[in-house]
DNA sequence: CACGTTGCTGAGAGCCCGCTGAGAGCCCGC
DNA sequence: GCGGGCTCTCAGCGGGCTCTCAGCAACGTG
């Protein structure tokens, strides 16, 4: 367990916290410092305050995400503004508890954040030169930014979760389209359709019989 | 994405605010019928309040987590006693909100959560060099993709999983065709034709008056 | 070697699948 | 109310897929 935290009271208690609840925990006491640790520690998880010396929170987060690190992060927070904790997330923590805290819960969402271990979570979505970012709801291709409509959006964000399978007309129908809705699969074709005009003819692959698929060819 | 909640003004509430966004949303007022959908609905996550009629959102998730559904859950509870939120977790949620909660946060939290489901791949049918995936529905020889009909997909799929052992053609017409289609048998061997014309000579071995063979010579 | 049986293959007809343009209903902002 | 954008339906069409058929090759047996 990684703690990253300025303040030495608050450092202190978590250390002593955690290792009485079993933890090996080392502490890093600003943003660099906290930044190596995690790129080269073998952690299972960390715990990090947003205001740090050197590098904040958040900037420390997106580096180690872009560098593909997916270790589990909650974040660590004075504010408690509702942006402040939506950028936190955005920024691919995982969680997000503000000051004061109860100790009850930092365990209990610890043990939530370990349970679900640490999968490939990047925050944004890219197949090539497409990404679509979640948090704002854009979708950018080679650099240019694609205005999309909700539905469009909504589909080509379930075909990205789930680049290189094949997803067929009806899964899309039930979860891009409303659950309940018996419509014909040929809205599907004519969104697709849509999507290929504005995103670009290549990135839906239609497999005959079976779906759609976006990215791996 | 799944919303159980017995109170009709925020179930309509989270319902409208999470179509906005995108997301094809499924209601339950209770907990039995909540457990149901879970149960058969193939949802991304799930929104779970705790106070319910019927069954109440810790034994609902106590339940699920039995049975071994790992569906993302974050729950909602208008209690925020330290203690309810650890129990919340550690029944199986993996968040917790609290009432009153801004519906910027609730999103920013719905996508973690989705970014951490990282559903694990499925298991890729070999032989030799040839591979077949059944996700992708995709298939490769040596490492280049090979483009297969539903039809020619469908039977080396079939003969794939029995790898080894000669299938009869009337299996085969039985199985990869319609199970009522009384086609000649022909059919078969055209398609066999197709497969080795295009996957590899090598790859089906005939066995004279019996079937067809993959794999293990 | 002759013959029957079994499997392979090229050609072609029909059909189903997916794509697309047009347009109606609907909701929103002005 | 009115205009514009979004969503969805419908019908037509083009092409690829599926299957049939007939002729041929391979195999096994007498």
């Amino acid at each position: 367990m990684l703690v990253v935290e300025d303040e030495a009271r608050m450092a202190r208690a978590l250390q002593r916290g955690l290792a009485a609840e079993g933890f090996a925990v080392d502490v890093a006491f600003d943003g660099p410092h906290g930044l190596e640790l995690a790129r080269h520690g073998e952690y299972d998880a960390m715990i990090l305050d947003v205001m740090l010396p050197g590098l904040s929170g958040y900037q420390l987060i997106r580096v180690l995400r872009a560098e593909h690190n997916w270790l589990p992060v909650l974040m660590l927070s004075a504010k408690d503004g509702e942006y402040d904790q939506a950028d936190g997330l955005d920024c691919g923590a995982d969680d997000y508890l503000t000051k004061p805290f109860s100790f009850v819960v930092l365990l209990a969402r610890l043990r939530a954040l370990l349970r679900r271990g640490a999968p490939e979570r990047p925050t944004v979505l890219a197949v090539g030169d497409l990404v679509l970012d979640p948090a704002a709801r854009q979708v950018q291709r080679g650099g240019a930014p694609v205005i999309l409509t909700t539905r469009e959006y909504a589909l080509l964000e379930y075909l990205m979760r789930r680049a290189g399978r094949v997803v067929s007309k009806v899964e899309l129908l039930d979860h891009v389209w409303d659950a309940g809705a018996d419509s014909a699969p040929n809205v599907v074709e004519v969104y697709i359709g849509y999507l290929r005009r504005k995103v670009g003819r290549d990135v839906v692959e239609t497999v005959r019989g079976a779906g759609y698929r976006v990215g791996q060819a």
